[in-house]
DNA sequence: CAGTGGTCTAGACCACGAA
DNA sequence: TCGTGGTCTAGACCACTGC
Protein backbone atom coordinates (compact mmCIF):
# COMPACT_ATOMS: atom_id res chain seq x y z
CA UNK A 1 0.00 0.00 0.00
CA UNK A 2 1.30 3.63 -0.65
CA UNK A 3 -0.01 6.99 1.20
CA UNK A 4 -2.76 8.40 -0.15
CA UNK A 5 -0.85 11.53 -0.55
CA UNK A 6 1.26 9.56 -3.61
CA UNK A 7 -1.44 9.38 -5.31
CA UNK A 8 -3.25 12.74 -5.04
CA UNK A 9 -0.17 14.48 -5.90
CA UNK A 10 -0.06 11.97 -9.17
CA UNK A 11 -3.46 13.20 -10.07
CA UNK A 12 -2.79 16.41 -10.02
CA UNK A 13 0.16 16.31 -12.09
CA UNK A 14 -2.09 14.66 -14.82
CA UNK A 15 -2.23 17.23 -17.43
CA UNK A 16 -5.84 17.51 -19.46
CA UNK A 17 -4.09 18.47 -22.64
CA UNK A 18 -5.48 16.41 -25.60
CA UNK A 19 -3.07 12.97 -25.39
CA UNK A 20 -3.70 9.47 -24.75
CA UNK A 21 -4.40 8.58 -21.40
CA UNK A 22 -1.30 6.17 -21.12
CA UNK A 23 0.78 9.03 -22.43
CA UNK A 24 -0.71 11.54 -19.96
CA UNK A 25 -0.19 9.08 -16.91
CA UNK A 26 3.74 8.45 -18.10
CA UNK A 27 4.02 12.15 -17.90
CA UNK A 28 2.62 12.62 -14.59
CA UNK A 29 4.99 9.84 -12.76
CA UNK A 30 8.22 11.21 -14.79
CA UNK A 31 7.46 15.12 -13.29
CA UNK A 32 6.73 13.22 -9.72
CA UNK A 33 10.22 11.52 -10.46
CA UNK A 34 11.88 14.50 -11.61
CA UNK A 35 10.74 17.12 -9.06
CA UNK A 36 11.75 14.42 -6.79
CA UNK A 37 8.57 14.00 -5.38
CA UNK A 38 9.05 10.07 -5.70
CA UNK A 39 12.62 9.21 -4.61
CA UNK A 40 14.78 6.14 -5.90
CA UNK A 41 13.59 2.91 -4.86
CA UNK A 42 10.20 4.80 -3.28
CA UNK A 43 7.72 2.49 -4.38
CA UNK A 44 5.13 3.23 -6.65
CA UNK A 45 1.23 2.93 -6.21
CA UNK A 46 0.07 -0.80 -7.75
CA UNK A 47 -2.03 -0.85 -10.66
CA UNK A 48 -4.95 -1.44 -9.14
CA UNK A 49 -4.21 1.59 -7.13
CA UNK A 50 -3.89 3.66 -9.92
CA UNK A 51 -6.66 1.81 -11.89
CA UNK A 52 -9.16 3.20 -8.61
CA UNK A 53 -7.75 6.27 -8.15
CA UNK A 54 -7.55 7.30 -11.76
CA UNK A 55 -10.37 6.28 -12.87
CA UNK A 56 -8.77 4.36 -16.06
CA UNK A 57 -8.77 0.61 -17.23
CA UNK A 58 -6.09 -1.68 -15.93
CA UNK A 59 -4.99 -2.24 -19.54
CA UNK A 60 -3.96 1.48 -19.69
CA UNK A 61 -2.24 1.75 -16.16
CA UNK A 62 -0.13 -1.06 -17.79
CA UNK A 63 1.21 0.21 -20.90
CA UNK A 64 2.18 3.37 -19.05
CA UNK A 65 4.21 1.32 -16.27
CA UNK A 66 5.67 -1.20 -18.72
CA UNK A 67 6.75 1.51 -21.22
CA UNK A 68 8.63 3.23 -18.39
CA UNK A 69 9.85 0.43 -16.94
CA UNK A 70 11.72 -0.08 -20.58
CA UNK A 71 12.99 3.55 -20.79
CA UNK A 72 14.54 3.10 -16.77
CA UNK A 73 12.47 4.86 -15.10
CA UNK A 74 10.78 2.11 -13.13
CA UNK A 75 12.37 -1.22 -12.40
CA UNK A 76 8.88 -3.84 -11.41
CA UNK A 77 9.49 -7.51 -9.64
CA UNK A 78 6.25 -9.68 -10.28
CA UNK A 79 4.46 -10.50 -6.71
CA UNK A 80 6.53 -7.79 -4.80
CA UNK A 81 5.52 -4.12 -6.70
CA UNK A 82 6.70 -0.80 -8.38
CA UNK A 83 9.76 0.88 -7.48
CA UNK A 84 11.72 4.14 -8.79
CA UNK A 85 14.75 2.85 -10.57
CA UNK A 86 17.92 4.36 -9.13
CA UNK A 87 19.23 6.79 -11.68
CA UNK A 88 22.56 5.44 -11.87
CA UNK A 89 24.28 8.23 -13.18
CA UNK A 90 24.14 8.50 -17.04
CA UNK A 91 25.42 6.35 -19.44
CA UNK A 92 25.58 8.36 -22.27
CA UNK A 93 26.37 7.04 -25.99
CA UNK A 94 28.46 7.48 -28.42
CA UNK A 95 27.91 6.33 -31.88
CA UNK A 96 30.44 4.85 -33.90
CA UNK A 97 29.70 5.08 -37.99
CA UNK A 98 31.02 3.53 -40.87
CA UNK A 99 33.80 5.55 -41.54
CA UNK A 100 32.73 5.95 -45.41
CA UNK A 101 29.28 7.34 -44.83
CA UNK A 102 30.85 9.29 -42.38
CA UNK A 103 33.18 11.29 -44.75
CA UNK A 104 30.54 11.56 -46.96
CA UNK A 105 27.84 13.01 -44.95
CA UNK A 106 30.42 15.26 -44.22
CA UNK A 107 30.69 16.53 -48.07
CA UNK A 108 34.05 15.21 -48.42
CA UNK A 109 35.22 12.75 -50.61
CA UNK A 110 36.09 9.23 -49.37
CA UNK A 111 38.97 6.85 -51.11
CA UNK A 112 40.96 4.03 -49.93
CA UNK A 113 44.05 2.39 -50.68
CA UNK A 114 44.59 -1.52 -50.41
CA UNK A 115 47.71 -2.17 -48.68
CA UNK A 116 47.42 -5.97 -47.75
CA UNK A 117 44.58 -8.62 -47.95
CA UNK A 118 45.03 -12.24 -48.09
CA UNK A 119 44.78 -15.32 -45.69
CA UNK A 120 47.05 -17.04 -43.26
CA UNK A 121 46.90 -20.26 -40.41
CA UNK A 122 45.56 -18.71 -37.46
CA UNK A 123 47.79 -17.74 -34.29
CA UNK A 124 46.56 -18.20 -30.67
CA UNK A 125 45.66 -14.30 -30.20
CA UNK A 126 44.06 -14.40 -33.73
CA UNK A 127 41.99 -17.99 -33.16
CA UNK A 128 40.71 -16.22 -29.77
CA UNK A 129 39.61 -12.94 -30.97
CA UNK A 130 37.48 -14.97 -34.06
CA UNK A 131 35.80 -17.62 -31.61
CA UNK A 132 38.14 -20.15 -34.00
CA UNK A 133 41.16 -22.62 -33.31
CA UNK A 134 44.56 -22.21 -33.87
CA UNK A 135 46.13 -23.17 -37.24
CA UNK A 136 42.76 -22.45 -38.97
CA UNK A 137 42.66 -20.75 -42.32
CA UNK A 138 41.39 -17.03 -41.30
CA UNK A 139 41.17 -13.65 -43.64
CA UNK A 140 42.76 -10.21 -43.29
CA UNK A 141 43.19 -7.19 -44.91
CA UNK A 142 44.56 -4.17 -43.93
CA UNK A 143 43.06 -0.11 -45.77
CA UNK A 144 43.49 3.18 -45.24
CA UNK A 145 41.33 5.31 -45.95
CA UNK A 146 41.19 9.10 -46.69
CA UNK A 147 39.01 12.19 -46.63
CA UNK A 148 40.32 13.88 -49.36
CA UNK A 149 43.91 12.66 -49.49
CA UNK A 150 44.42 12.89 -45.56
CA UNK A 151 44.81 9.53 -44.19
CA UNK A 152 41.95 9.20 -41.41
CA UNK A 153 41.93 5.34 -40.81
CA UNK A 154 44.09 2.41 -40.64
CA UNK A 155 41.52 -0.07 -40.47
CA UNK A 156 43.37 -3.86 -40.09
CA UNK A 157 40.64 -6.50 -40.02
CA UNK A 158 40.65 -10.28 -39.30
CA UNK A 159 37.12 -12.05 -40.89
CA UNK A 160 36.21 -15.40 -40.09
CA UNK A 161 35.93 -17.19 -43.83
CA UNK A 162 32.87 -19.69 -42.07
CA UNK A 163 30.80 -16.57 -42.60
CA UNK A 164 32.40 -14.75 -45.48
CA UNK A 165 33.45 -17.00 -47.81
CA UNK A 166 33.96 -14.70 -50.41
CA UNK A 167 35.81 -11.56 -48.68
CA UNK A 168 38.61 -11.85 -50.33
CA UNK A 169 37.01 -11.50 -53.74
CA UNK A 170 35.62 -8.12 -53.03
CA UNK A 171 36.46 -4.71 -54.80
CA UNK A 172 36.75 -2.81 -51.54
CA UNK A 173 37.29 0.37 -53.60
CA UNK A 174 33.69 -0.47 -54.26
CA UNK A 175 32.39 -1.06 -50.98
CA UNK A 176 33.95 -0.96 -47.07
CA UNK A 177 34.69 -4.69 -46.13
CA UNK A 178 32.10 -3.16 -43.08
CA UNK A 179 29.24 -2.94 -45.77
CA UNK A 180 30.43 -6.04 -47.36
CA UNK A 181 30.07 -8.29 -44.05
CA UNK A 182 26.84 -6.15 -43.14
CA UNK A 183 25.12 -8.04 -46.26
CA UNK A 184 26.43 -11.34 -46.06
CA UNK A 185 25.93 -11.51 -42.13
CA UNK A 186 23.60 -8.89 -40.58
CA UNK A 187 25.36 -8.40 -37.28
CA UNK A 188 23.34 -9.31 -33.75
CA UNK A 189 25.77 -7.85 -31.70
CA UNK A 190 29.50 -5.80 -30.76
CA UNK A 191 31.65 -4.89 -28.56
CA UNK A 192 34.25 -2.61 -28.52
CA UNK A 193 36.88 -0.89 -26.96
CA UNK A 194 38.11 2.86 -26.94
CA UNK A 195 42.08 4.16 -26.13
CA UNK A 196 44.30 6.08 -26.79
CA UNK A 197 47.91 5.09 -27.94
CA UNK A 198 51.12 5.94 -29.90
CA UNK A 199 51.16 4.06 -33.65
CA UNK A 200 54.37 2.27 -34.02
CA UNK A 201 56.66 3.43 -36.89
CA UNK A 202 54.74 1.55 -39.43
CA UNK A 203 51.57 2.77 -39.04
CA UNK A 204 52.89 6.33 -38.59
CA UNK A 205 54.12 5.81 -42.10
CA UNK A 206 50.39 4.48 -43.31
CA UNK A 207 48.69 7.70 -41.53
CA UNK A 208 51.43 10.28 -42.25
CA UNK A 209 51.97 11.14 -38.92
CA UNK A 210 54.97 12.64 -37.49
CA UNK A 211 56.45 11.18 -33.89
CA UNK A 212 54.46 11.26 -31.01
CA UNK A 213 51.13 12.38 -32.40
CA UNK A 214 48.42 10.40 -30.61
CA UNK A 215 45.62 7.76 -32.02
CA UNK A 216 42.28 6.81 -30.96
CA UNK A 217 42.30 2.57 -31.76
CA UNK A 218 39.01 1.36 -31.61
CA UNK A 219 38.99 -2.37 -31.13
CA UNK A 220 35.73 -4.13 -32.43
CA UNK A 221 34.49 -7.52 -32.40
CA UNK A 222 31.03 -7.86 -33.98
CA UNK A 223 29.19 -11.15 -34.04
CA UNK A 224 26.01 -12.35 -36.47
CA UNK A 225 23.87 -14.86 -34.45
CA UNK A 226 26.80 -16.63 -32.47
CA UNK A 227 29.85 -16.83 -34.66
CA UNK A 228 32.17 -13.78 -34.48
CA UNK A 229 32.02 -12.35 -38.26
CA UNK A 230 35.11 -10.35 -37.49
CA UNK A 231 37.88 -8.72 -35.51
CA UNK A 232 38.55 -4.96 -36.28
CA UNK A 233 41.68 -2.79 -34.98
CA UNK A 234 40.56 0.74 -36.64
CA UNK A 235 43.40 3.61 -35.77
CA UNK A 236 42.41 7.01 -36.15
CA UNK A 237 44.96 10.13 -35.94
CA UNK A 238 43.55 12.06 -33.18
CA UNK A 239 44.18 15.34 -34.47
CA UNK A 240 42.18 14.22 -37.75
CA UNK A 241 39.44 12.18 -36.07
CA UNK A 242 36.97 12.58 -32.98
CA UNK A 243 34.07 11.12 -32.11
CA UNK A 244 30.80 12.79 -31.19
CA UNK A 245 28.03 11.75 -29.08
CA UNK A 246 25.08 13.10 -27.99
CA UNK A 247 22.55 11.97 -25.03
CA UNK A 248 19.64 12.62 -23.35
CA UNK A 249 18.74 12.42 -19.45
CA UNK A 250 15.56 10.23 -18.24
CA UNK A 251 13.21 11.66 -20.86
CA UNK B 1 -3.53 -6.75 -48.40
CA UNK B 2 0.13 -9.19 -48.28
CA UNK B 3 0.21 -12.42 -50.46
CA UNK B 4 -1.12 -15.41 -48.30
CA UNK B 5 2.69 -16.59 -48.39
CA UNK B 6 3.69 -14.16 -46.16
CA UNK B 7 1.41 -14.96 -43.30
CA UNK B 8 1.95 -18.82 -44.26
CA UNK B 9 5.86 -18.32 -43.48
CA UNK B 10 4.95 -16.68 -40.42
CA UNK B 11 2.63 -19.21 -38.87
CA UNK B 12 5.29 -21.62 -39.60
CA UNK B 13 7.88 -19.51 -38.15
CA UNK B 14 5.89 -19.27 -34.55
CA UNK B 15 7.88 -21.56 -32.34
CA UNK B 16 5.40 -23.75 -29.25
CA UNK B 17 7.68 -23.22 -26.80
CA UNK B 18 6.62 -22.26 -23.77
CA UNK B 19 6.79 -18.32 -24.11
CA UNK B 20 4.41 -15.24 -23.66
CA UNK B 21 2.02 -15.51 -27.23
CA UNK B 22 3.57 -11.55 -28.28
CA UNK B 23 7.02 -12.56 -27.35
CA UNK B 24 6.86 -15.70 -30.21
CA UNK B 25 4.84 -13.56 -32.40
CA UNK B 26 8.31 -10.89 -32.11
CA UNK B 27 10.29 -13.65 -32.73
CA UNK B 28 8.49 -15.10 -35.56
CA UNK B 29 8.32 -11.66 -37.55
CA UNK B 30 12.42 -11.41 -36.63
CA UNK B 31 13.21 -13.96 -38.03
CA UNK B 32 11.42 -13.48 -41.12
CA UNK B 33 13.71 -10.60 -41.80
CA UNK B 34 16.91 -12.13 -40.61
CA UNK B 35 16.59 -14.33 -43.04
CA UNK B 36 15.58 -12.28 -45.82
CA UNK B 37 12.30 -13.60 -46.82
CA UNK B 38 10.87 -9.94 -45.66
CA UNK B 39 12.67 -7.53 -46.73
CA UNK B 40 13.62 -3.66 -46.11
CA UNK B 41 10.51 -1.29 -47.18
CA UNK B 42 8.49 -4.65 -47.46
CA UNK B 43 4.57 -4.60 -46.30
CA UNK B 44 3.80 -6.44 -43.53
CA UNK B 45 0.69 -8.41 -42.93
CA UNK B 46 -1.62 -5.81 -41.39
CA UNK B 47 -3.47 -6.35 -37.32
CA UNK B 48 -6.25 -7.40 -39.02
CA UNK B 49 -4.77 -10.29 -41.20
CA UNK B 50 -2.11 -11.21 -38.13
CA UNK B 51 -5.71 -11.83 -36.03
CA UNK B 52 -7.25 -14.03 -38.18
CA UNK B 53 -4.37 -16.20 -39.47
CA UNK B 54 -2.46 -16.63 -36.52
CA UNK B 55 -5.86 -16.54 -34.54
CA UNK B 56 -4.74 -14.30 -31.51
CA UNK B 57 -6.40 -11.15 -30.17
CA UNK B 58 -5.70 -8.04 -31.82
CA UNK B 59 -4.43 -6.31 -28.76
CA UNK B 60 -1.52 -9.14 -28.35
CA UNK B 61 -0.95 -8.79 -32.26
CA UNK B 62 -0.21 -4.59 -31.73
CA UNK B 63 1.67 -5.26 -28.79
CA UNK B 64 4.14 -7.25 -30.54
CA UNK B 65 4.34 -4.91 -33.33
CA UNK B 66 4.57 -1.28 -31.52
CA UNK B 67 7.10 -3.13 -29.63
CA UNK B 68 9.32 -4.12 -32.60
CA UNK B 69 8.73 -0.70 -34.11
CA UNK B 70 10.13 0.90 -31.06
CA UNK B 71 12.76 -1.69 -30.92
CA UNK B 72 13.67 -0.51 -34.39
CA UNK B 73 12.22 -3.59 -36.69
CA UNK B 74 9.59 -1.79 -37.96
CA UNK B 75 8.19 1.12 -38.96
CA UNK B 76 3.94 2.24 -38.75
CA UNK B 77 2.07 4.54 -40.90
CA UNK B 78 -1.60 4.98 -39.31
CA UNK B 79 -3.55 4.62 -42.33
CA UNK B 80 -1.02 2.99 -44.80
CA UNK B 81 0.09 -0.13 -42.93
CA UNK B 82 3.11 -1.28 -40.93
CA UNK B 83 6.96 -1.81 -43.22
CA UNK B 84 9.71 -3.44 -42.19
CA UNK B 85 12.30 -0.61 -41.48
CA UNK B 86 15.57 -0.10 -43.40
CA UNK B 87 18.66 -0.99 -41.48
CA UNK B 88 20.96 1.96 -41.49
CA UNK B 89 23.97 0.20 -40.80
CA UNK B 90 24.93 -0.11 -37.22
CA UNK B 91 25.27 2.91 -34.52
CA UNK B 92 26.77 1.71 -32.08
CA UNK B 93 27.06 2.73 -28.55
CA UNK B 94 29.71 3.67 -26.11
CA UNK B 95 28.57 3.67 -22.41
CA UNK B 96 30.16 6.71 -20.33
CA UNK B 97 29.54 6.30 -16.37
CA UNK B 98 30.95 8.41 -13.64
CA UNK B 99 34.24 8.14 -12.69
CA UNK B 100 33.72 7.14 -9.16
CA UNK B 101 31.40 4.58 -9.34
CA UNK B 102 33.32 2.97 -11.95
CA UNK B 103 36.18 2.34 -10.35
CA UNK B 104 34.04 0.84 -6.88
CA UNK B 105 32.29 -1.18 -8.97
CA UNK B 106 35.88 -2.67 -10.30
CA UNK B 107 35.96 -3.65 -6.21
CA UNK B 108 38.52 -0.58 -6.21
CA UNK B 109 39.05 2.29 -3.83
CA UNK B 110 38.18 5.75 -5.52
CA UNK B 111 39.46 9.21 -3.75
CA UNK B 112 40.54 12.43 -5.22
CA UNK B 113 42.72 15.16 -4.62
CA UNK B 114 41.09 18.87 -4.93
CA UNK B 115 44.17 20.89 -6.57
CA UNK B 116 42.13 24.17 -7.30
CA UNK B 117 38.27 25.23 -6.86
CA UNK B 118 37.42 28.82 -7.23
CA UNK B 119 35.30 31.91 -9.03
CA UNK B 120 36.39 33.76 -12.05
CA UNK B 121 34.85 36.73 -14.82
CA UNK B 122 34.76 34.39 -17.75
CA UNK B 123 36.72 34.95 -20.60
CA UNK B 124 35.37 34.84 -24.15
CA UNK B 125 36.14 30.85 -24.70
CA UNK B 126 34.33 30.24 -21.18
CA UNK B 127 31.68 31.69 -21.47
CA UNK B 128 30.93 30.40 -24.82
CA UNK B 129 30.82 26.90 -23.39
CA UNK B 130 28.68 27.84 -20.70
CA UNK B 131 26.76 29.97 -23.50
CA UNK B 132 26.74 32.99 -20.84
CA UNK B 133 28.20 36.38 -21.41
CA UNK B 134 32.06 37.75 -21.13
CA UNK B 135 32.77 38.53 -17.80
CA UNK B 136 29.87 36.75 -15.66
CA UNK B 137 31.35 35.43 -13.08
CA UNK B 138 31.88 31.61 -13.44
CA UNK B 139 32.76 27.99 -10.93
CA UNK B 140 35.83 26.14 -11.73
CA UNK B 141 37.33 23.18 -9.81
CA UNK B 142 40.25 20.68 -10.99
CA UNK B 143 40.13 17.14 -9.59
CA UNK B 144 42.42 14.46 -10.11
CA UNK B 145 41.08 11.13 -9.49
CA UNK B 146 42.83 8.04 -8.28
CA UNK B 147 41.91 4.25 -8.40
CA UNK B 148 43.43 2.54 -5.63
CA UNK B 149 46.56 5.57 -5.32
CA UNK B 150 47.00 5.78 -9.34
CA UNK B 151 45.82 9.21 -11.21
CA UNK B 152 43.13 8.05 -13.67
CA UNK B 153 41.25 11.16 -14.46
CA UNK B 154 41.96 15.10 -14.44
CA UNK B 155 38.49 16.67 -14.45
CA UNK B 156 38.92 20.10 -15.12
CA UNK B 157 35.56 22.10 -14.83
CA UNK B 158 33.04 24.75 -15.97
CA UNK B 159 30.72 25.34 -13.98
CA UNK B 160 27.30 27.71 -14.01
CA UNK B 161 26.49 29.23 -11.01
CA UNK B 162 23.02 30.19 -12.43
CA UNK B 163 22.20 26.46 -12.07
CA UNK B 164 24.57 25.87 -9.13
CA UNK B 165 24.76 28.77 -6.74
CA UNK B 166 26.12 26.29 -4.11
CA UNK B 167 28.90 24.39 -6.08
CA UNK B 168 31.83 25.86 -4.45
CA UNK B 169 30.72 25.06 -0.66
CA UNK B 170 30.40 20.96 -1.35
CA UNK B 171 32.70 18.82 0.04
CA UNK B 172 34.07 16.81 -3.14
CA UNK B 173 36.07 14.30 -1.34
CA UNK B 174 32.26 12.89 -0.15
CA UNK B 175 30.79 13.21 -3.22
CA UNK B 176 31.85 14.09 -6.95
CA UNK B 177 30.89 16.82 -8.90
CA UNK B 178 29.18 15.09 -11.15
CA UNK B 179 26.86 12.76 -8.23
CA UNK B 180 26.36 16.91 -6.74
CA UNK B 181 25.43 18.65 -9.94
CA UNK B 182 23.17 15.90 -10.93
CA UNK B 183 21.12 16.81 -7.49
CA UNK B 184 21.11 20.26 -8.05
CA UNK B 185 19.98 20.08 -12.11
CA UNK B 186 19.15 16.81 -13.25
CA UNK B 187 20.45 16.64 -16.27
CA UNK B 188 18.12 16.39 -19.33
CA UNK B 189 20.70 16.53 -22.39
CA UNK B 190 24.56 16.46 -22.63
CA UNK B 191 27.32 16.44 -26.02
CA UNK B 192 30.91 15.21 -25.74
CA UNK B 193 33.69 14.41 -28.03
CA UNK B 194 36.28 12.08 -27.46
CA UNK B 195 39.82 12.53 -28.89
CA UNK B 196 42.99 11.10 -28.58
CA UNK B 197 45.47 14.07 -27.39
CA UNK B 198 49.16 14.26 -25.47
CA UNK B 199 48.70 15.69 -22.20
CA UNK B 200 51.10 19.10 -21.54
CA UNK B 201 53.75 18.89 -18.57
CA UNK B 202 51.56 20.27 -16.05
CA UNK B 203 48.79 17.29 -16.94
CA UNK B 204 51.45 15.11 -16.90
CA UNK B 205 52.64 15.99 -13.58
CA UNK B 206 49.27 15.60 -11.87
CA UNK B 207 48.81 12.12 -13.73
CA UNK B 208 52.03 10.77 -13.45
CA UNK B 209 52.90 10.47 -16.91
CA UNK B 210 56.03 10.30 -18.90
CA UNK B 211 56.53 11.96 -21.92
CA UNK B 212 54.59 11.00 -25.20
CA UNK B 213 52.27 9.28 -22.91
CA UNK B 214 48.82 9.87 -25.06
CA UNK B 215 45.25 10.24 -23.36
CA UNK B 216 41.61 10.30 -23.91
CA UNK B 217 40.31 13.36 -23.78
CA UNK B 218 36.63 13.86 -22.95
CA UNK B 219 35.20 17.28 -23.63
CA UNK B 220 31.37 17.37 -22.06
CA UNK B 221 28.78 19.55 -22.34
CA UNK B 222 25.91 19.13 -20.22
CA UNK B 223 22.14 20.98 -20.03
CA UNK B 224 19.70 20.81 -17.10
CA UNK B 225 15.78 21.88 -19.18
CA UNK B 226 17.72 24.50 -21.54
CA UNK B 227 20.95 25.90 -19.38
CA UNK B 228 23.99 24.23 -19.92
CA UNK B 229 24.91 23.43 -16.61
CA UNK B 230 29.01 22.59 -16.74
CA UNK B 231 31.61 22.20 -19.06
CA UNK B 232 34.12 19.40 -17.83
CA UNK B 233 37.01 18.22 -19.82
CA UNK B 234 38.06 14.62 -18.56
CA UNK B 235 41.56 13.49 -19.11
CA UNK B 236 42.27 9.82 -19.10
CA UNK B 237 45.71 8.62 -19.10
CA UNK B 238 45.77 5.88 -22.14
CA UNK B 239 47.61 3.34 -20.60
CA UNK B 240 45.07 3.21 -17.93
CA UNK B 241 41.97 4.05 -18.73
CA UNK B 242 39.69 2.32 -22.17
CA UNK B 243 35.80 2.85 -22.58
CA UNK B 244 34.27 -0.60 -22.99
CA UNK B 245 31.03 -0.66 -25.33
CA UNK B 246 28.78 -2.95 -26.03
CA UNK B 247 25.99 -2.99 -28.77
CA UNK B 248 22.82 -4.92 -30.98
CA UNK B 249 22.23 -4.78 -34.07
CA UNK B 250 18.33 -5.12 -35.05
CA UNK B 251 17.44 -7.60 -31.84
C1' DC C 1 -15.58 4.79 -48.76
C1' DA C 2 -12.86 0.77 -46.75
C1' DG C 3 -8.70 -0.40 -44.58
C1' DT C 4 -5.13 0.92 -41.66
C1' DG C 5 -3.05 1.72 -37.14
C1' DG C 6 -3.86 4.12 -32.21
C1' DT C 7 -6.16 3.73 -28.20
C1' DC C 8 -9.20 2.16 -24.53
C1' DT C 9 -12.12 -0.89 -21.73
C1' DA C 10 -13.80 -4.64 -18.52
C1' DG C 11 -12.98 -8.65 -17.44
C1' DA C 12 -10.16 -12.85 -16.98
C1' DC C 13 -6.44 -16.30 -15.66
C1' DC C 14 -1.85 -16.96 -14.25
C1' DA C 15 2.86 -16.98 -11.66
C1' DC C 16 5.16 -15.05 -8.22
C1' DG C 17 6.50 -13.34 -3.38
C1' DA C 18 5.46 -12.32 1.28
C1' DA C 19 3.15 -13.19 5.42
C1' DT D 1 -3.65 -16.70 1.54
C1' DC D 2 -3.54 -12.24 -0.62
C1' DG D 3 -1.74 -8.62 -3.38
C1' DT D 4 1.44 -8.02 -6.93
C1' DG D 5 2.61 -7.74 -11.84
C1' DG D 6 2.31 -10.52 -16.64
C1' DT D 7 -0.59 -11.71 -20.08
C1' DC D 8 -4.64 -12.28 -22.99
C1' DT D 9 -9.26 -11.54 -25.01
C1' DA D 10 -13.32 -9.55 -27.53
C1' DG D 11 -15.05 -5.79 -28.62
C1' DA D 12 -15.17 -0.80 -29.28
C1' DC D 13 -14.36 4.08 -31.07
C1' DC D 14 -11.28 7.07 -33.29
C1' DA D 15 -8.01 9.43 -36.80
C1' DC D 16 -5.71 8.90 -40.67
C1' DT D 17 -4.84 7.45 -45.63
C1' DG D 18 -5.84 6.33 -50.27
C1' DC D 19 -9.11 5.53 -53.67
Amino acid sequence: MVEHSAIAQLAAAMSDEPAPIYQRVKQAIISQIRAGSWKANQRVPSESELVNELGVSRMTINRALRELTSEGFLVRMQGVGTFVAEMKGYTAMLEVHNIADEITQRGHQHRCQILAIGQNKADPEQAAVLGLSTGQTIFHSLIVHYEDDLPVQLEDRLVNPLVAPDYLSQDYHQLTPYTYLMQVAPLTAGEHIVEAVLPDARQRKYLSLDDHEPCLLIRRQTWSDTKIVTYARLLYPGSRYKLLGRFKGHG
